[in-house]
RNA sequence: GGAGAAAUGGCCGAGAGGUCGAAGGCACUCCCCUGCUAAGGGAGCAUGCGCCCAAAAGCGCAUCGAGGGUUCGAAUCCCUCUUUCUCCGCCA
């Protein structure tokens, strides 16, 4: 959610600043609710004034035991009025509300302008692509191979497509990458680690932007009456630990990590990455959560990116760092960078992590916010990153890892979790 | 699943239809006192929103778990829901 503020007084340069996060801005549209809720608030808000201090001086005649029937007449009716008044303001302000919730996060002014993926750019590439003297395989039939390490079939018969098992030393490897990167940012980075729910309502969902807009992208389910839906992302559990709370300032920042598994229809993906592990209705990711000072945010998200890109350093993976342009970024996002991990079978990096600073978007939302040094609330900033996407680094690993006979070395940091240094 | 109790400001906790946005305490901020180790005195201290507006001040509205209702008037009465706690049952 902007502040509306912004919107108020800053109307041209805002709608400007969506425009390049690919969002037409509907000013007439604002402009008239906006100015209808103004009249009809201010109408209503002078009716209860009305009603309140008729109400009081009703008290303090009573008190004195004088007679109240002059100023009680005056009053009758007055309901009727008021109860019209509040439902023509809530009508506006629930239509005002229902637009604005629409409306995108403004993008950083660092972040480059255009519209898709071309207008992306490279920040720094790490690691050269090994240089293999045999055919490569990609990681289902390397996978495959493994004592059926990787299992499609058996995914589509008790699930569907886009969802698979993992077995034996592959299922494993699947673990031991998950230990090892909440390991490495809870004992050097920092982090807390979290287990969360991997469900949550719509509140939740809507605080940190999945709702109203995206929801056909969310699998949901009943509890009671209420809807609840899987958790897309750890972000939607985590980030909304924050909400309603108000920290002391020297508390931030709140720097939390989660393993857990996220949940995607990927409607609006037919017929992309049908093959393999790399776009799956379930999959694992640890994530990096920040709550943050407001002053702090954009440094955070620098660190934030350090503690992804030393997951792939550890792992020795090729990867590179791009910053994502203002109609590749996400809803909610100032500025986001991806981390790509170059995947061997398909000869380009694909993304692995992705990082982003909501700066007060979500915050908003959830009414998270600190006391600063003068007394006064303000909001805080969240970010969360991917540090890294678990079923995705499998990939990685498997293909940059293989060897001619279709064995995979399993990577130095790996070793004390998988008790061996070679798969096959 | 059954029976009961509760939900109030950053925290604890009073308030049981009228001048209550809410006593008191803790925490916090400022001042005074005191040369010393969470000692004393004083003052301040909820949030959101609107109007006005350069801003401040000011005025107003809303908020005592959430949503409805009764009433001129609700933290207080009624209904529904949520959450927490206690006891019983069940259970990984």
């Amino acid at each position: 959610m902007l502040d509306t503020n912004l919107l108020r007084n800053d109307l041209d340069n805002v709608a400007a600043r969506l425009a390049i996060k690919k969002f037409n801005f509907n000013k007439e549209l604002f402009l008239g609710l906006e100015e209808q809720r103004k009249t009809l608030q201010i109408k209503m808000e002078e009716l209860q004034a009305k009603r309140n201090s008729a109400s009081k001086q009703i008290g303090i005649l009573k008190s004195k035991g004088e007679d109240t029937s002059v100023i009680m007449a005056e009053v009758a009716g007055l309901g009727e009025e008021l109860k019209n008044a509040e439902a023509e303001f809530n009508d506006v302000a629930t239509q005002l509300n229902n637009y604005l919730a629409t409306v995108p996060n403004l993008p950083d002014e660092s972040v480059p302008v255009g519209l898709d993926e071309t207008a992306n750019v490279e920040v720094r590439r790490v690691g050269v692509p090994r240089d293999f003297d045999f055919q490569v395989k990609d990681h289902v039939d390397l996978g495959v191979d493994l004592d059926r390490g990787v299992d499609f079939e058996a995914g589509a018969k008790v699930a569907g497509s886009r969802f698979a098992f993992l077995r034996g030393k592959i299922a494993k490897l699947h673990r031991a990458l998950a230990q090892f990167m909440l390991n490495l940012h809870t004992e050097e980075h920092g982090y807390t680690e979290i287990y969360s729910p991997y469900m949550a309502n719509a509140k939740a969902l809507f605080g940190t932007g999945q709702l109203p807009k995206f929801e056909e992208d969310l699998f949901k389910t009943k509890r009671g009456d209420d809807d609840m839906y899987l958790i897309p992302t750890s972000e939607v559990s985590v980030t909304n630990m924050a909400a309603g709370d108000l920290y002391k300032e020297d508390e931030l920042p709140f720097k939390f990590a989660c393993h857990s598994p996220c949940f995607r229809s990927e409607a609006g993906a037919y017929g992309r990455d049908t093959k393999g592990l790399i776009r799956m209705h379930q999959f694992d990711k640890v994530e990096m959560v920040n709550i943050a000072h407001p002053d702090k945010s954009f440094e955070a998200l620098e660190q934030m990116v350090q503690c992804a890109e030393n997951v792939l350093k550890a792992l020795k993976l090729p990867y590179r760092v791009i910053t994502l342009c203002g109609g590749d970024m996400g809803f909610g996002a100032a500025k986001t960078y991806d981390l790509e991990v170059w995947v061997p079978s398909q000869n380009t990096y694909r993304e692995i992590s992705s990082c982003s600073n909501m700066t007060d978007f979500q915050a908003r939302r959830i009414q998270a916010r600190f006391k600063d040094a003068n007394g006064k609330n303000r909001l805080v900033h969240t970010l969360n990153g991917s540090g890294l996407a678990v079923g995705r680094a499998l990939v990685a690993v498997i293909e940059n890892y293989q060897n001619a006979d279709g064995s995979i070395t399993v990577p130095e940091v790996l070793r004390p979790y998988m008790g061996c240094d070679i798969i096959k």
